[in-house]
DNA sequence: TTGGTTTAGATATCTTTGCGCCTT
DNA sequence: TAAGGCGCTTTGATATCTAAACCA
């Protein structure tokens, strides 16, 4: 049998219950697990020396910490999963937990798809592709992370300014002029290499002015040096960087039996570029895809960045995340190529892996040279470069080898970042998550500047965590907590609020302000179905919901028509002032309101009835009429306050069931008091004054409306002599439990004494047990047995009584401290005070605090049974011999 | 591409006056 | 023997909201 959990005694501490949870359950953020990212494996992350991974707040993959997970079952992992430090602190709804059963066969569903061949995804299957999300996301924000790291290598700084011709270093140093960061007559300069380390960290800094500080003024007559510089090295990383590898893409979710090929060939098959993805497993690898320049397009573009640093210019690695997603669009549908007929051939990706860079083979088209040509099927970048001006403290981002404008200097040209159209589509190309990670190794979200018109949600919606509004536990409805799960898992990749740079200030207070989506003029421009629904103006009146009604008289604005040709409708549209709140006679007699006699209902509905009471009346009026009895609705209007007449001779009007509603207190009739108090019926029928039970309101549940009775309700005159007996009684209670519980301490206290006494005598007249049949005896006396352990003499023969009461014992002694520290041990008089109402008594052992009736220390010492760890004194008597 | 319709699941809202057994 | 306390129970129908697919 389930256990039994009250429902209607729930506390007021309890959580609200849940609210959408299938969609607005932002996952606590998921550990980083080594091993999702197959281009940076454990041992390049050991390698990487601490400073490499300039991650702002020390971000690493989290240790396990083995000494805890001893005493941690599963269960309590997937609570301390839900209650993950990162999540913030809401008193919200705590998602429930449920098993979750996965049947994996090799049929042609997917992982999350169609579990029980229902239509449509279940809440689990929501979940899951919620919670694979996240950890997608949370792995590529790291992976950019360690590239970030690679990219500001000094190393390869080195290899790719030594390749640089001796045209650009020549325009390098015009632009460094134009800037105003050099003097047109070139002093003596520190070589370069030299001017590594701190000073060229503090260079990047922007927020630093030392560049600025330097002779010079900045010629801004052509616009801003640094395009003209950008032009050129994009001309020349085009010319000189090859693809030679698949860069990452999103695939969508597999087929099991396909996942499950790609994994195993991943593991198993020896590394192939076109079937696996491209891998770089450490900063040396990287090192040399700079030496040879050549790798996928996301490598060639984090070599440009590294380049522009190498340059000593600040520099961003941006990285458009392509996460697996959590809705059923076409995007997170995994479509088969029409060349992959053989599953060993199917492509590489695996999300469960989080397999980096891959492709399949349909994405791998020929030159016409011959020569594999990778991704060009994707018309948009993955990876880009944010370049910040000195000048202007402007970003501008830059795309080294894809879109045909590469420097983004407008708006406009930012938003051709944005993934759209038919070929985005074909490619799964999508925008949620843009992260630029800076060379100080903070990240920040810059999502905004590359969707159309900056504004939000835009074409990120459906794709990227929402932000969740969780209401507030004990506020007003509209009272919410926004909770924006990206925000969170972000945090300690930002800058901190101290290491803001001008370019942060810039762009905070420009490129990156969200915009709101443009509301449609419904007055001017004509009217459609949904913008009539959102509509706070105007409204159809199929809109209106069942409690909303139209004033009598209401006149219609205009005609809308919907549908076209033979399908077309016409229907007057109407003003939401015009629309009106209405009740039921007894929603409103529950806010003391009545309907004014001859008042005709603005609106007929039929009867909702949940009483079996209700139900049956309901039922019988359908079967007399044939029709779906109905009730009639009225507005505020047509109804009036509830003022009962006063009352005579203090006797107090009741209702049929013999109480008086009081669910407002303008119902309680001219000359009447409410007393709210407990046991006030009887102190009223001992007083001899006429009284009401106050009915304030009704509960419900198992097909019954049960009134909540509050007090009574009794002539004003009579107030004080009741709120006086009512004081003396409730004192002359307290007083009355007081003695009660006191009484049962001593009698308690005089059982225990009796107790030590008597096993005093034991022990004292029989002692030890010398002859066999004494010690059969003694087996079963646990006094005896006790005084041998005690003594030392512990024999094999020691009873399991024996034993058990030492572990008595043991309790006992525990008690005893509680008995000096607390008073006794059994109750303490304030105790026995909080206590006495329900007559129980409060043993505290520990940290656990239970209530034990008293009844349950005597007799038959189930109590002690049933906790195991109370000192059964009455037991403990029967020991003695009799 | 936009807008209308349909479908389905999740969630919110409305509902309006016991009954029988046991202990005191 | 009457009065009062306590346990039982885990609703449920309907409305509304939301997302997605499909179609024009």
């Amino acid at each position: 049998m389930p256990p039994f959990v009250p429902r209607k005694r729930i506390s007021s501490a309890d959580p609200p219950p849940a609210k959408r949870q299938a969609q607005a359950e932002p996952p606590a953020p998921v550990p980083i697990i080594d091993g999702s990212d197959s281009s940076s494996s454990s041992s390049s992350l050991s390698d990487a020396p601490e400073s490499d991974i300039e991650t702002p707040q020390g971000l690493r993959a989290p240790e396990s910490d083995d000494d805890e997970e001893e005493d941690v079952d599963w269960e309590d992992a997937i609570d301390t999963n839900t209650t993950n430090a990162t999540t913030p602190i809401v008193a919200g709804p705590q998602p429930e937990l449920q098993d979750l059963e996965l049947t994996l066969d090799k049929n042609e569903h997917h992982v999350t798809d169609l579990l029980d061949g229902k239509k449509g995804p279940s809440k689990i299957e929501r979940q899951i592709r919620i919670q694979s999300h996240c950890m997608h996301v949370q792995c590529l924000l790291f992976h950019n992370a360690i590239r970030n790291a690679w990219v500001n290598d000094k190393k390869v700084h080195e290899i790719l300014r030594n390749k640089l011709p001796e045209g650009i270093h020549k325009e390098v140093k015009k632009w460094r002029i134009a800037s105003g960061l050099e003097l047109p007559e070139p002093k003596p300069q520190p070589p370069k290499s030299k001017k590594k380390g701190k000073q060229a960290r503090k260079d990047k800094d922007w927020s630093a002015d030392t560049q600025r500080l330097e002779p010079g003024q900045p010629d801004m007559s052509r616009g801003d040096p640094l395009i003209g510089l950008l032009k050129i090295l994009v001309a020349y990383w085009r010319k000189q960087f090859r693809i030679t590898a698949p860069g990452l893409r999103k695939h969508g979710y597999r087929p099991i039996a396909s996942l499950e090929a790609v994994i195993n060939d991943f593991r198993n098959e020896e590394h192939d570029p076109v079937r696996h993805g491209e891998r770089i497993a450490s900063r040396d690898e990287f090192r040399s895809a700079a030496e040879r320049m050549q790798g996928s397009r996301d490598v060639g573009t984090q070599l440009f960045t590294a380049l522009i640093r190498a340059l000593d210019i600040e520099a961003r690695l941006v990285a458009s995340l392509q996460p697996l997603g959590f809705g059923w669009t076409k995007a997170e549908t995994y479509t088969p190529s029409k060349t992959e007929t053989e599953p060993e051939r199917a492509g590489s990706e695996n999300e469960s892996e989080g397999s980096e860079e891959d492709t399949t083979p349909e994405e791998l088209s020929k030159s016409k040279k011959g020569k594999p040509q990778f991704d060009k099927d994707m018309p948009f970048p993955i990876y880009w470069t944010e370049v910040a001006s000195p000048i202007t403290h402007e970003i501008i981002p830059v795309d080294p080898l894809i879109l045909s404008n590469p420097v983004a200097t407008t708006p406009e040209l930012q938003a051709a970042f944005e993934p759209r159209g038919a070929k985005a589509d074909r490619t799964k190309q999508v925008i949620c998550y843009v992260v630029a990670y800076s060379a100080d190794g903070t990240a920040k979200d810059v999502t905004t500047r590359y969707l159309k018109r900056r504004t939000w949600p835009g074409k990120t919606k459906g794709l990227r965590m929402p932000v969740e509004k969780i209401p507030l536990p004990g506020h007003r409805r509209g009272q919410y907590f926004e909770f924006d799960w990206f925000r969170v898992i972000m945090r300690p990749y930002m800058r901190g609020p101290n290491q803001r740079t001008k370019v942060d200030e810039h762009e905070d207070a420009n490129d990156l302000q969200r915009k709101q989506p443009e509301k449609k003029k419904t007055a001017q421009t004509t009217d459609t179905l949904q913008s009539l629904r959102q509509s706070t103006e105007f409204v159809l009146e199929r809109f209106l919901r069942r409690e909303e009604a139209l004033i009598p008289g209401a006149q219609s604005v205009r005609i809308f028509t919907s549908g076209k040709g033979d399908k077309a409708k016409q229907e007057p549209v109407f003003r939401r002032a015009d629309v009106v709140k209405c009740m039921s006679a007894e929603s409103w007699h529950k806010e003391g309101r009545q309907i004014l006699p001859g008042a005709v209902p603005l609106k007929r509905v039929p009867i909702r009835s949940v009483t079996l009471r209700r139900k049956r009346e309901v039922d019988e009026l359908q079967r007399e009429t044939g029709e779906k009895p109905m009730q009639g609705l009225y507005a505020r209007d047509q109804t009036e306050f509830i003022i009962p007449p006063p009352i005579v001779d203090g006797i107090i009007p009741k209702n049929d069931y013999g109480n008086i509603d009081c669910f407002v207190p303008s119902m309680i009739p001219r000359g009447a008091a409410h007393v709210p108090l407990p046991g006030t019926v009887r102190l009223c029928k001992k007083l001899g004054i006429d009284h009401a039970e106050a009915v304030t309101g009704f509960e419900f549940g198992s097909k019954m409306a049960v009134p909540v009775i509050q007090g009574v309700v009794i002539a004003a005159e009579n107030e004080d002599l009741l709120r006086d007996a009512w004081r003396i009684d409730a004192e002359e209670k307290r007083k009355r439990e007081e003695l009660k519980a006191e009484k049962r301490i001593l009698q308690t206290w005089r059982k225990f004494l009796f107790g030590l006494r008597i096993m005093e005598r034991v022990q004292e007249e029989y002692g030890a047990f010398d002859n066999p049949g004494d010690r059969e005896r003694d087996e079963c006396n646990p006094f005896a047995a006790r005084k041998k352990k005690g003594s030392g003499q512990h024999e094999e023969h020691d009873s399991e009584a024996a034993v058990e009461f030492a572990d008595e014992h043991h309790h006992f002694e525990e008690s005893s401290h509680n008995v000096l520290d607390h008073g006794g041990g059994f109750l303490l008089p304030g105790e026995a005070d909080a206590d006495a109402d329900d007559g129980l008594i409060v043993e505290q052992h520990h940290d656990t605090r239970r209530r034990t009736d008293p009844a349950n220390l005597s007799g038959d010492g189930s109590a002690a049974e049933e906790t195991g760890d109370e000192y059964d004194l009455d037991s403990g008597s029967e020991y003695a011999p009799g």
